[in-house]
RNA sequence: GCCCGAGUAGCUCAGCUGGUCAGAGCAGGCGCCUUGUAAGCGUCAGGUCAUCGGUUCGAAUCCGAUCUCGGGCUCCA
């Protein structure tokens, strides 16, 4: 049955059996340790376990336990089913209080569903090692072999922290050697495209030790291409009716106890300041003071829905094992907005809303998108029939947008039922950007009002939106998507103007001119080392347009055109026809020159 | 925060079974070369081997602590 195996149903099987194969070989080399959870996941599988005496796995052991493992694939042992009592399998793994658990929580679960005191099933490799498994697996260990082992980490029991800590293995598997070679280089190509490595290799930002982690700062060519994202977003965002504001980035305890963050968010603020006898934060989140300038007036019906707009920074304490790279800082810029709206128009403003959204994310090339809308929690605030109205628009939102969405059932914040906006990469990685959510807390924590037609007080409706995400993160998930080949209207330099000889400098003087006018970034680079090595640094830099110049430009008025995404140099292009080309791309947002 | 790993020149790394081990390439400065599509030649300068402490006659190398970074757990933009 040819391809059978390349199922993502096979691959779990496989996965599955070879971190049972895992189990056993650590079992093997570490006598007593007990194992507890070894599922398949993305790509691979990993296995969590107690090493006796609080021994710890380091990387070393990688090579003796996937020894020890290619050993058993080579003895081909079956995987022999059994099932069991709950009884018989307390008394089978006896000496492991991981399965034990596991057991208990499978007895209770029967006694609970009624369905009698419930059976286990256990795989069997051998007499000396069987595991609890609901299965399947695939024949024996002989037909597994294409895997390896990647990693260790710590893990702690069922992902609580209250729990024992255990010693993770992770590791990947495959049906055959061309699968898990092509994986690997999977693995160095995302390498490749790591935003941080590009981050310094095209000298964009960097984490100064001495300003903390978690904080970037930005180096001139990155940020021109983040002024160039944002003068873009700035741009769009007033065509679509948004207003801007700016606010300050501290506020006293006092506005963080009226908006609740003090109450649910404490945990992801950084500490106070004392100043005065007062108590300042830094702010976490925008919302609170885009209310105070809602709030600064009375507000009629009449000039909503109001929508403010900021790039606006916050704070967020991390903890520091979770930073990452600009992919998780404790400073970020939000592209933050804020509608406030009438009841009847919160389901025309989230539909024009989520598309907008769409439209900017489809300029910055990203195309392929999945929204997940997120419903009442059971543990919310509110009133029931407001989360309906609120979810029941951002329905509507989510399926006149014409994308798929995926609702994700009691997922929502407990304040709002939310639509977040995932993108998929070049290379089919998921990133989760902006994201749209319902406020139904603030309103009424701040006792917002607008006087409708009816002359009488109402509540308006919140939205509470980001389109980026962070600034941050969005650099860097368009850096990982496009492998720092960044499109044309982003680059920082657009077109490297190149005299072959020092005397073709004042033509190339010209060149750089001609395209400087149509307010485009040219450098020229002199020549005081030779051609290929100016074309070459070009390149690495990821220049779209290198435009060379010499004697027959010269007296011509064309120039040699290297642009990205053309496999060989161009000869004699009219330097009428380059500009328009090059501002063509430039205005198109494309990518290849 | 916890577990694992790593910190040698601006960058990438070698040296790391303790004794010419402070090195290479790139980048940078200076000089030469005047170049037609991805590295021209020469030369100079650069490091308290993350920091602090310990073991030793002797530490980049062994041990401990701290800091930073990376991979996980948890959480999220």
């Amino acid at each position: 049955m040819p391809g059978y195996e390349t199922t993502a149903a096979a691959r779990e099987v496989l996965r599955h059996s070879t971190a049972h194969v895992l189990a056993q070989a650590v079992t093997d080399l570490w006598p007593g340790a007990r194992y507890a959870i070894g599922p398949p996941i993305e790509d691979g599988f990993y296995y969590d376990f107690e090493l006796p005496g609080g021994a710890r796995f380091s990387e070393d052991d990688l090579g003796r336990i996937e020894g020890r493992m290619r050993e058993i694939v080579a003895e081909d042992q079956p995987f022999v089913r059994e099932e069991h009592t709950i009884a018989e399998g307390l008394a089978l793994f006896a000496d492991q209080p991981y399965k034990v658990e596991i057991i208990e929580g499978v007895g209770e679960a029967a006694e609970a569903e009624g369905v009698g005191e419930g059976v286990v099933s256990a795989y069997r490799n051998s007499d000396r090692f069987v595991d609890l498994c609901r299965g399947p697996h695939v024949a024996s260990t002989g037909k597994l072999g294409h895997f390896k082992l990647t990693k260790v980490a710590a893990a702690y029991w069922r992902g609580d922290e209250r729990r024992p800590q255990l010693q993770r293995i992770y590791g990947t598997a495959w049906e055959s050697e061309g699968a898990l070679a092509a994986y690997l280089h999977r693995l160095e190509e995302a390498e490749k495209r790591d935003h941080r490595r590009l981050g310094s290799e095209l000298d964009l930002f960097h984490f100064p030790p001495e300003i903390g982690g978690g904080l970037p700062v930005f180096h001139p060519k990155g940020g021109l291409i983040r002024k160039l994202m944002e003068d873009f977003s700035r741009e769009e965002h007033a065509k679509a009716g948004y207003e801007f504001v700016y606010t300050p980035h501290l506020a006293k305890s006092t506005l963080f106890e009226i908006s609740g963050h003090l109450g649910w968010y404490k945990d992801g603020m950084y500490p106070p300041m004392e100043m005065e006898g007062a108590t300042y934060y830094p702010k976490p989140m925008n919302c609170p003071m885009h209310i105070l300038i809602y709030k600064s007036r009375q507000r009629s019906y009449r000039e909503l829905p109001l929508r403010l707009f900021e790039f606006g920074t916050v704070y967020r304490f991390e903890r520091s094992g979770v930073l990452n790279g600009l992919l998780r800082v404790r400073g970020f810029a939000q592209d933050d907005s804020h509608i406030f709206c009438t009841p009847d128009q919160l389901a025309g403003e989230l539909a024009d809303l989520l598309s907008f959204v769409l439209s900017i994310l489809r300029a910055f090339g990203l195309e392929d998108f999945e929204a997940e809308l997120a419903t009442r929690p059971e543990k919310f605030v509110g009133d029931p029939t407001e989360w309906d109205t609120a979810t029941a628009a951002l329905r509507e939102a989510a399926e006149s947008a014409g994308i798929d969405f995926v609702v994700a059932e009691g997922e929502g914040a407990f304040y709002a039922p939310k639509i977040d906006v995932h993108v998929k990469d070049a290379i089919g990685r998921r990133w989760q950007v902006s994201t749209l959510q319902v406020d139904l807390q603030m309103p009424q924590r701040f006792d917002m009002e607008f006087v409708g037609s009816d002359n009488t007080r109402h509540r308006p409706y919140m939205i509470h939106r980001a389109l980026f995400g962070s600034v941050e993160r969005f650099f860097a998930i368009l850096l990982e998507h496009y492998a720092g080949q960044l499109p044309v209207w982003l680059s920082p330099v657009q077109v490297s103007v190149l005299p072959v000889r020092s005397d073709h400098q004042l033509y190339a003087d010209s060149v750089a001119s001609a395209l400087r006018a149509q307010g485009l970034r040219v450098d020229v680079v002199p020549a005081d080392e030779q051609l290929g090595g100016r074309i070459r640094r070009a390149k690495m830099e990821k220049v779209p347009f290198v435009a060379v110049v010499g004697d027959e430009d010269l007296a011509n008025s064309t120039v040699g055109v290297n642009s990205v995404g053309s496999t060989r140099p161009e000869r004699g292009v009219a330097l009428v026809d380059f500009v328009s080309r090059v501002v063509e791309a430039d205005r198109s947002h494309s990518v290849k020159g």
